[in-house]
DNA sequence: TCCGTTCTACGAAATTTTTCGTTGTTAATA
DNA sequence: TATTAACAACGAAAAATTTCGTAGAACGGA
């Protein structure tokens, strides 16, 4: 398995456009990245980054047609893994339940929310026996 | 209450110095920086980093004996809210909870911190009622 | 077929982040 | 006091990231 290369910020913006729509054209991304960003980003801007990204190995894409189509090349929970855990390293120490503390505590979550959390906790638990 | 800037990687890696450690000395972040990254890291480029940072708000220091002193501006707690807050609007949607339970997949957790998790999570839901 | 549109590729400019050498000052010390 | 070491400030180079204009190919409709 390849090394997971480090994502920029837009990088990661694009990621999650890509995450929640894939497979997509260069346009689409456009859009949904002006609309993310606030300000209007433009196409050959959007499709540069891309192509970088596909250097990269962030992205797969399909160029069996003349408009090509960009899928992220890890799956969304592996790249959120990998970011939260880089970032745990840098700011928290490594401290992985501190980390997961403060993400609740930096915005209100649903009590909903909240309980299939702790179910997951629960079954960590057990496993752990 | 002032808008908390947008800190790069390496100044999350400063700040995280500072915490652990404030006030500190250039020389010291200097010294540490180097570790955290395996390469050594010069003592001027430590000091325009930090003399950056204090321009954009992210630490104040104390000028008054010839060898400044830096302290983070923002405490570790807020700080990390505030990254985490970002990052759960970039990748995750919003999606706290998510977002904690891929922090807890990402690395083994000890039962230990897992039981203080759900502590917290439990004191949550009770405040909700 | 001709024209206007859409697409990729590419190069380069603009911006941001990181690096570090040089300078002048202060402090310690020989 | 003269020398050396440590420091902050600064400027600018280097590197990384982001932006975008231009060119040429492919496509669709008049």
């Amino acid at each position: 398995m390849a090394e997971i290369p480090r994502a920029t910020d837009t990088e990661l913006s694009i990621l999650k456009i890509l995450w929640d729509n894939q497979p997509c054209t260069v346009r689409f991304v456009t859009g949904e990245l002006s609309r993310l960003k606030g300000e209007e980003v433009k196409y050959t801007t959007a499709l540069k980054l891309m192509q970088l990204m596909h250097e990269k190995g962030l992205v797969t894409r399909d160029e069996s047609e003349r408009t090509h189509l960009y899928s992220a090349s890890h799956t969304r929970d592996k790249m959120q893994r990998h970011v939260l855990s880089q970032l745990a390293a840098k700011i928290f120490g490594g401290a992985t339940a501190d980390l997961a503390m403060q993400a609740l505590s930096a915005k209100k979550v649903e009590p909903e929310e909240l309980r299939r959390l702790k179910a997951y906790i629960d079954k960590q638990l057990e496993a752990e026996d």
